[in-house]
DNA sequence: ACCTGAACACCGTTCAAGT
DNA sequence: ACCTGAACACCGTTCAAGT
């Protein structure tokens, strides 16, 4: 039913996929606990996704990268189903996959088990997030450059210099810009975690960096 | 209006707004547009949050990592705030205000403003998109870790031999430890791009807009 | 100008009753 | 076992009518 795609996430009422599926709204409830139940039984096979594997000559920047890129286009071509994506829903075989494939990349590369864990969660979560943050805004597509040029220009100086200052340049900055100069930091941060020493094995001793919190 | 925090964001209906200014809910209709319009305006007076500036002595890594952690604990203190936020609300003064800091911060060590914003928006996505990806389980934090070491441990050995495998240390990477480290990635990353030449400055900024300046 | 009461067209969920 | 019809308690939004 992954017909949320031509009417979008608004009209995926119980009512409305019971109509689709030719029965009555309450014999949903006879399957499905409840419509979160469903959602996320929705999700995770609407995430079947990261099949088409990578090209094998590329290293595993390349691979992490051209997944990622994939996941994403994915994502903006199905915003629907990116638009009922949260974090609950680790736990669906499809999702797994995805976490088994992303550890098999990042512990080749020379991760331990769990810094290739949160490598492969910090990235998902930029794609994820990437793509929520540009939802709403492909579809004003041409209009969206502009009328952010006119809503930096027309902020007060005094308050905002550098946005007014920079009204035209960053107004041009496209989503995909974003995404590609976030997502070659992330690896390239990875990477750099890789030649550090004391990181390729795994000792939850404290790193340099201070990591507590209030 | 901060008062979603006390019963969540599903009690924020019209009627519940309206009981607690004391009025009926037409009424707000006649001050708002939309129920949108009313959360775009809620969500920017509630990210008030940055007010309190990072120790001067740190460097411009320091700061955005001081700032990105601010801004993050203020989102998982408030969840109802942070299950409202997408990408659309860059516009609001509050959020204004954010990216005219980090741009301040950015081009300061020595970025152009077209990475400078782009880099700006890849930590925001990410601090959001992290407080996204563990709003539901802070609640059961305590049984957090064991639900997912055993729903680790039952998979699959075939399908999913690395989670499997690795599943008690992978079950005790924490939401923290995920944005720490990504984090971290992160800011590596836009170090690199300083350092890399021809990045400093705007290359494909032909027009008579001065780029960088003191 | 601002507010009200009442309605409209929805929504998720439940439940006795059918077969 | 599975489905149905009808109801319940909600929701966002509108609008004639008040003051």
């Amino acid at each position: 039913m992954a017909l949320l795609d031509t009417r979008g996430v608004a009209a995926l009422t119980m009512r409305n996929i019971a109509e689709g599926l030719g029965c009555t709204q309450a014999s949903l409830y006879r399957h499905v606990r409840n419509r979160e139940e469903l959602v996320t039984l929705l999700i995770d096979r609407a995430i079947s996704v990261a099949s088409s594997a990578p090209p094998d000559d590329a290293d595993w920047v390349g691979k992490a990268a051209w997944s990622a890129r994939l996941f994403r286009d994915h994502l903006l071509r199905h915003p629907g189903v990116a638009s009922l994506l949260r974090g609950t829903e680790r736990l669906g075989p499809n999702s797994l996959a995805g976490v088994q494939y992303s550890l098999d990349l990042f512990i080749g590369a020379g991760l331990s088990p769990r810094l290739a864990y949160a490598a492969a969660s910090s990235l998902a979560t930029f794609v994820i997030g990437s793509v929520h943050f540009n939802l709403g805004l492909d579809a004003s597509d041409p209009e969206e450059s502009r009328h952010r040029r006119l809503l930096y220009r027309s902020r007060d100086p005094a308050a905002f210099p550098l946005i007014v200052q920079h009204a035209d340049t960053l107004a041009e900055v496209s989503g995909d810009d974003e995404f590609e100069i976030g997502l070659n930091a992330l690896l390239t941060g990875f990477r750099a975690l890789i030649q550090s020493p004391d990181n390729t094995r795994d000792q939850d001793a404290d790193r340099g960096e201070a990591c507590s919190r209030s």
